[in-house]
DNA sequence: TTGACACGTAAGCATTCGCTTACGTATTAT
DNA sequence: ATAATACGTAAGCGAATGCTTACGTGTCAA
């Protein structure tokens, strides 16, 4: 048995996931702001009907997640947007346009029941 | 006081947010899966390392969320990607694009320091 | 130096999440 | 009819989330 790693469980760690940082509404507004140009604390907070550390608690998700970074600036932290990472999320949705430019709903009927023939085909034969 | 209006606090309400549900990595590869055909739950549940009824549960987050339709087939239930509500998440995330296709991280400073004397000059008139 | 800012972090708390096991229901097979 | 299959749902539980207030640190102003 090791004994210091793997005390009881690492349990989820949705630590750098950048994927799970836009869940949340508040931190995509943030993001959208940034996307405008660098901001500082005070400046991003003002807009939210929440505290200004729920806003810095939402700051570290994204700072964790890669999707922005920190600059000191006297007594204010400006924050900047690093667009970069959210690449990832571009290339997975991307995967799906094809579904909606193409009014692939109907022709994707048909590629499901033809998939299932074979699936039916595979598993039994049936009747 | 109300009666029966306003028990406590509706407090979240994460009901049909397609942002939240494809937070979680389970309903990705779920998602990823429908994206090649329909398919029944013990399909879909197979490769994953967890209960079926664990899947049972995040299939019907998708389905509030938009995401998934389901058709009854006998005993089996087929669930069907419905794509279109990906689009919401192709739009946010093609805003941020242009980011990282022009190279724009090095200009996005200029602008960013541009943006700032702007709201500085609005502010005071440091020195 | 003393105070006012601009923040980050810690602690506490209610709520939500993700999972499990147990069970109920509808459909198909024997 | 009886059993097996394919699901959904309920209950329970530990962990994570999102917020608050309280407090600490570094910077600027008087």
């Amino acid at each position: 048995m090791p004994a210091t790693t793997t005390a009881s469980r690492p349990a989820f760690r949705a630590g750098a996931d950048v994927f799970h940082a836009i869940g949340d509404p508040t931190r995509r507004r943030l993001l959208d702001t940034l996307g405008r140009g660098e901001r500082a604390v005070n400046e991003l907070a003002r807009p939210f009907a929440m505290s200004r550390p729920a806003i810095s608690q939402h700051l570290r998700i994204l700072r964790t997640a890669g999707l922005v970074t920190m600059r000191r600036a006297g007594r204010e932290r400006h924050y900047r947007l690093r667009a970069a990472r959210l690449r990832q999320v571009y290339d997975w949705v991307a995967h799906y346009e094809k579904f909606w430019t193409t009014g692939l709903n109907r022709l994707g009927e048909y590629l499901d029941r033809e998939a299932q023939k074979d699936r039916q085909s595979i598993h039994k034969l049936k009747k």
